[in-house]
DNA sequence: TACAATTCGTTATTAATTTCACGATTTATT
DNA sequence: AATAAATCGTGAAATTAATAACGAATTGTA
């Protein structure tokens, strides 16, 4: 049996915003050179991811839009919508709360925490800002699996441990610091600056 | 001659903040294990990348923490400062405004740009917001290299066409859509949804 | 019905990246 | 001086990812 490539999932979810853009458009077939130029890959590349699912295309025709669609959310997302715990609501975990990518069907931010008493208890967008003290027995007892850190790097660490104990699986950190956590927590960096100098340094070469 | 791997440069990139970090420290020397600790990375992996850049290091004691700075910010940044003009000054785009980091001595956010009458001609955190209208020959005129897209999706392709026509080479785009540009500008996309769910992914392999 | 055109699916090939293995260098110690 | 310990540097091996090449399937058309 073989394993699915981290890669192909990336661009699985990719494709499947595509289909769902394409069929509020009513678009019912696709091709894999479409579908690659929307999500900006190639034609092969696309064959090749989807072909890990089984055969799902139509020679000649290519893709049925609503059929590939399903294929993929059930081997990726199955019916599964992701909760999201947000600590820190300053500048960046404002925007993040006002943001409805994070409100729709299948990702709800669900709570979010700061340490300031003076943003606690508020609601932003119907989510309720809590203290950190609650945040452990809160986030089990919604079921989060994803956690974001929006705190500045000096608290990226505590907030780590709280979201460790509070049994997160996954942390997106925006701060500009690594942190530490068990190897079964997966954590993603997004740092704006290294993201700037990567880019700059793209464009020298 | 060989060439410099776009992986190898964005992990330099984290070691020169690693080393910043330990320069304010006053920590002198850094083997390569701690400095793969300290960035996520692994011993070797850290020299491999390194060695690209020459021999740096000392056997048996490490790495001059300054000196592998600069050889790494030599080759990578020079003296160069990267120079930033922002689109959409809504609720990411004023976080933006705000991010300290991107108000350093190498980065420098130089103009913010909005459609809507009422954001234009303030000014948040030192940087003032001007009408689109005004926006190419502005960075022109300020030298921006690099521009941020933080406006809707239906809005994001003119932004990014005017992007092309002010000559700026790099886009991080964070709108949830791809944009079509010239094949010497380069667009790296942020999108804060496809990233929770590829966390999500990642936490149920 | 035969043939051309189109697009998928898959194996083979190539390229890029990471990991391994180990020699070379330096310093400390006996 | 010899030996041990630590750490760098690097070619080779292994892994992972991307690209190419091409057969198979389907449809439209002469
Ligand atoms: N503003 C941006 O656009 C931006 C962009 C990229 C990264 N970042 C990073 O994101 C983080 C937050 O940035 P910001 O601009 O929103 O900062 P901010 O200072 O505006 O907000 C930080 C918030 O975190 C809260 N906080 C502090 N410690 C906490 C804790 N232990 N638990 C819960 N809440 C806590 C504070 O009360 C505050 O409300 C920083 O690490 C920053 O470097 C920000
Ligand atoms: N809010 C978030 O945390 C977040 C996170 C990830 C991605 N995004 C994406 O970033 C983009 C902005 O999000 P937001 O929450 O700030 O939206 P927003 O609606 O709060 O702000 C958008 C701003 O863009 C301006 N604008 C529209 N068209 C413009 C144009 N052609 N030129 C210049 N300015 C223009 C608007 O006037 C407005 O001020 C969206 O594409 C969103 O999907 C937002």
């Amino acid at each position: 049996m073989k394993t699915i490539s981290p890669k192909t999932i990336d661009r699985a979810l990719l494709y499947i915003r595509a289909l769902e853009n394409l069929l509020k458009k009513k678009r019912d077939k696709i091709s894999s050179s479409e579908l690659a130029d929307i999500t900006g890959s190639s034609d092969v590349q696309v064959r090749k991811d989807i072909s890990f699912f089984g055969k799902v295309g139509i020679p000649r025709i290519g893709y049925e839009t609503k059929k590939l669609k399903d294929v993929l959310e059930n081997f990726i997302l199955q019916d599964n919508i992701v909760h999201i715990a947000l600590f820190g609501v300053g500048n960046l975990g404002k925007a993040i709360l006002k943001y409805p990518g994070f409100q729709t069907d299948k990702i709800k931010l669900v709570a979010a925490f700061d340490k300031a008493k003076n943003k606690v208890l508020k609601e932003v967008n119907g989510v309720k800002i809590y203290p950190v003290e609650q945040s452990v027995r809160l986030i089990k007892k919604v079921h989060a699996e994803i956690g974001i850190i929006a705190v500045p790097s000096e608290n990226s660490q505590e907030v780590a441990d709280i979201m460790v104990n509070s049994g997160l699986k996954g942390i997106v950190n925006f701060a500009p610091n690594r942190v530490s956590v068990p190897k079964n927590v997966y954590v993603k960096d997004i740092d704006f600056s290294i993201e700037i100098f990567s880019i700059f340094s793209h464009t020298q070469l």
